[in-house]
DNA sequence: ACTCGCACTTGAACATGTTCAAAGACTGTC
DNA sequence: GACAGTCTTTGAACATGTTCAAGTGCGAGT
């Protein structure tokens, strides 16, 4: 169904075949414009002509409108690793790590949040590929994961031997939440997701540290039993 | 920008007005077909065809093909309640009410999971007025956490005063929640979902009894402190 | 130099959601 | 019963995402 011909480049653009640099201006034009004017008020034609391109030449790299969406998508995956390192290179105590690399995920996103809030529903559509959950997602998301398991690895708080190796998902999924929230905050500068992981960060501190206790085990067990069984 | 000249009769249908009648024909040939053919291969064209009207009659009643949805959505809400009715009467128990009346929410919706869950995504967008949080939602909205509100105001259990008027609304958000679960659940007949509803809703009840306890005091209210920063 | 194959490009044609000016139908008023 | 006003209905026209058959041009093989 979807031309994948030209595997995108990993990371900068080395060897750029013939029609590599197309690929990457369309790319560009489209997400200027989605800046612009935003997602919906920005027609293929308009991204071809502005391109200077023919509409069909955007089909030729780009499936469809949305994946150009999930161009944006990894784009800023890898801004939110990068934005991140400072963080986890200074940082050792998990809370802080953790409230470092949630808050480098929504400076990455800022800019765009006019316009990301807008097409972010796409993601939420389950038959969709640009749903995070998505096996087409499947390659964002480890890294974005792999993220989060670098928060715990490097840090120096002592976890519960069950729920480590469970917790880098579950800490993805907090930031996937996070994001949900995020989208539908109207608030000037989104200043409430900030509030939002700032509050949220010490328990979820709090609440892994509890994890440890003897009390607590019948509990912290049965939370990642069902967690198992619920995931695919 | 839409029409409202026709205002919905919340219950049954005693006074049809002139064009209620065209209004509830094309509703229904509509949730028909999206049920027949699924959400994107429902043509306007085909609904309007199969009803045996105009293109643009569809139009007239309902702003857009999004708006058919919320007539969906108010449609399922009534049913919701009706069908909580039952264990509402019987049980008394916080933990079994609850389970109760997600149960059935889940059971009002499973027929139309296939179509639902690809139109579930037009919610998730912010500026949709179709979003569970917007304020052309706020009918619906008010109804369901009502709903939970009654599964509280019903049982026998005691709650924390403080999270008490606050429960109710973080009810209905695990309701959500379960959804959106609901929603990306592949598992054939979504036992998945139910198996998250069984295991979620004793960890909420343990949770909500702990609450009142004086050594958990502080972090109870950190977190209502949170919420209530948080909700606009 | 020629030509063959293939990556790339084109733009018209198509499908479908949406708009809108005009026409039709009903209701109350005189 | 004629008239005015409003509610309802119509269908053609429009905007935009998407497809596709037909070109175009570059590089390899001869």
């Amino acid at each position: 169904m979807t031309e994948q011909t030209a595997p995108p480049t990993s990371a900068g653009e080395p060897t750029t075949t013939r029609g590599e640099q197309t690929r990457l201006l369309i790319r560009d034009t489209a997400m200027r414009l989605f800046r612009e004017r935003g997602y919906a008020q920005t027609t293929m034609r308009a991204i071809a002509q502005e391109a200077g391109v023919a509409v069909g030449n955007a089909y030729y790299y780009f499936g469809s409108k949305d994946h150009l969406i999930q161009e944006f998508y990894a784009q800023s995956q890898v801004e939110h690793h990068a934005a991140s390192r400072p963080v986890l290179d200074r940082e050792d105590a998990f809370g802080a790590r953790l409230a470092g690399v949630l808050h480098a995920g929504i400076d990455v996103l800022t800019p765009s949040h006019s316009f990301a809030a807008t097409f972010f529903k796409t993601a939420a559509e389950p038959t969709s590929p640009l749903s995070p959950f998505s096996a087409e997602s499947s390659g964002p998301r480890e890294a974005a994961i792999a993220l989060f398991g670098e928060v715990l690895t490097g840090s120096t708080t002592k976890v519960d031997a069950e729920l480590r190796p469970q917790l880098p998902e579950l800490l993805w999924l907090a930031y996937m939440g996070v994001i949900l929230y995020w989208v539908h905050d109207r608030s000037p500068g989104q200043t409430k997701t900030r509030q939002l992981i700032d509050g949220v960060v010490p328990l979820i501190d709090r609440l892994v540290a509890l994890s440890r206790l003897r009390v607590l085990r019948p509990v912290t067990r049965q939370v990642l039993d069902l967690i198992r069984t619920l995931r695919h």
